[in-house]
DNA sequence: GTAAATTTGATCAAAATTTATCATACCGGG
DNA sequence: CCCGGTATGATAAATTTTGATCAAATTTAC
């Protein structure tokens, strides 16, 4: 059987069923457990189904994806492709490292809308700046969202917070993730000038500072520092990193976390 | 037995028996006491169950979490179909009043929601507590989007905007457009306690206070005040309103515009 | 009030499931 | 026909879930 063809009846199956078992799947399909697994983790990624602990089910009414994109014309939406399937395990991890009940915040930025898919389970209180992250946790999460006031900025889907007095100052967190377009021992870049302020302001209301970056972003430049490496906590990052940098990170106290490149497809 | 499955139908047994003892449900279900103990467990925690001492019951009305929170699901929007055609003239009217580059206040709800057809061509300056129609705005239309910082309130797909200073204040409007449940001798009414804060800073930002209410809101109460009707400048309404009250209202010095139902259809 | 019965939470070993790894089979292009 | 890439099945190691046991806490019966 071609695997589009066992896809297509896994997906039947399991419309009938609502659940399935990996064991069940691969009676009736003909085909080992680990064909079935790797089958219910590439349909998980296209969000055609949920992968659960033995099995899967059916994602029901909007979760589906007849949805459209949100905001389809953003810069980081185009960009989302690049290196998605190491971006989101990043992402995983990253939230991984949160509590339930805990209050965080989220910028704006194609490694932390990753966060979105392993959000959806959770119940955290997120403050984020990303409009287009607080579109879909509000459709697919219970999690609780707070936004800061401001200008909506199309192209990169944020919001813009230009004012000294809002909504994040009363907004107290113990962790922020941040998505950065490079970090280097000068410091964590940004290179959109008009976000510098937004994420500053962010990332002086939480305890600790946890940034997210794929190898290809390590030791690049940009045009702005955003901060110094200093008030970096935590670096996650995948295992392409340059083992060098690796360890100048870790010799400036920053914990660095690495993904497994290989388990990316 | 997968362990959502099991979940699952433990929830659906309790919908139907308001409780269950540990006992009873681990015959039926297939399971030890101590799986069916931490089913409950977790089930409670994430406040689908209540846990109580030999079993577990359901949880009524209020006290349920909020499901699946579609903000396509959100209360205005299920009440939209509703005078949908009228509601639709009124907030084409209510567009018609705007220069292209003005600065207006739109606050939630499904008459408001509806102008967002007809802003979609149009070049003005926004600021909206109504995450939603935000949502539509950054999508089919121009318009510069402002939102105020809070919390996002899924039951009306609005944003709470709880503290003194925020983004609200620095934003001046020449218009405010309000949709509202009800108005009358009284005032202009809303229902929701949580939105009186908000509605009420939105309005002090604009110089002139335009209320959007088909003719069934004429007379209405509702549960709470939100301004007197000396504050209100325009009010756009259908022609099946009350004649006398329209006389009252104009004696109050309010602008009436009315919309002919018959082009409604 | 005390004793008996029941329920609970904690602990731990067994069972089931997932992940990681590898050898093999398959496929289309040189 | 061989080669590189991909898919598959098998296996081992790691992780999670489960069921059983038991002491502690709570309720019920007397």
């Amino acid at each position: 059987m071609l695997e589009k063809q066992r896809h297509q009846l896994l997906l039947d199956i399991l419309d009938e069923q609502q659940f399935a078992s990996v064991n069940d799947l691969s009676t009736q399909l003909n085909a080992s457990e680990a064909t079935i697994r790797r089958d219910i983790t590439k349909l998980s990624k296209h969000e055609q189904l949920r992968k659960i602990r033995g099995g899967a089910e059916v994602l029901h009414g909007s979760e589906k994806r007849a949805r459209r994109p949100h905001l389809s014309g953003t810069a980081f939406l185009a960009a989302k492709e690049q290196r998605a399937d190491i971006k989101r395990l990043i992402a995983k991890e990253a939230v991984k490292l949160c509590e339930d009940g805990e209050f965080v915040i989220i910028n704006g930025g194609s490694s932390t809308y990753m966060m979105r898919e392993f959000l959806s389970e959770r119940h955290l209180n997120v403050l984020t700046n990303s409009f287009v992250l607080a579109q879909e946790l509000a459709e697919t999460s219970d999690n609780q969202i707070t936004l800061p006031g401001g200008e909506l900025y199309r192209k990169q889907g944020i919001i813009l917070s230009a004012f000294e007095n809002d909504t994040i100052q009363y907004y107290q967190a113990s962790k922020m993730f941040m998505g950065t377009p490079g970090i280097g021992k000068f410091g964590v870049m940004e290179s959109d000038p008009l976000l510098i302020q937004t994420e500053q302001k962010l990332k002086k209301q939480a305890d600790q500072l946890i940034v997210l970056a794929d190898s290809t972003k390590l030791g690049k430049r940009s045009n702005f520092i955003l901060c110094p490496l200093t008030e970096v906590d935590v670096l996650i990052t995948d295992s392409e990193a340059d083992p060098a940098l690796v360890k100048y990170f870790e010799s400036e106290n920053i914990q660095v976390i690495l993904v497994d490149v290989k388990r990316a497809e």
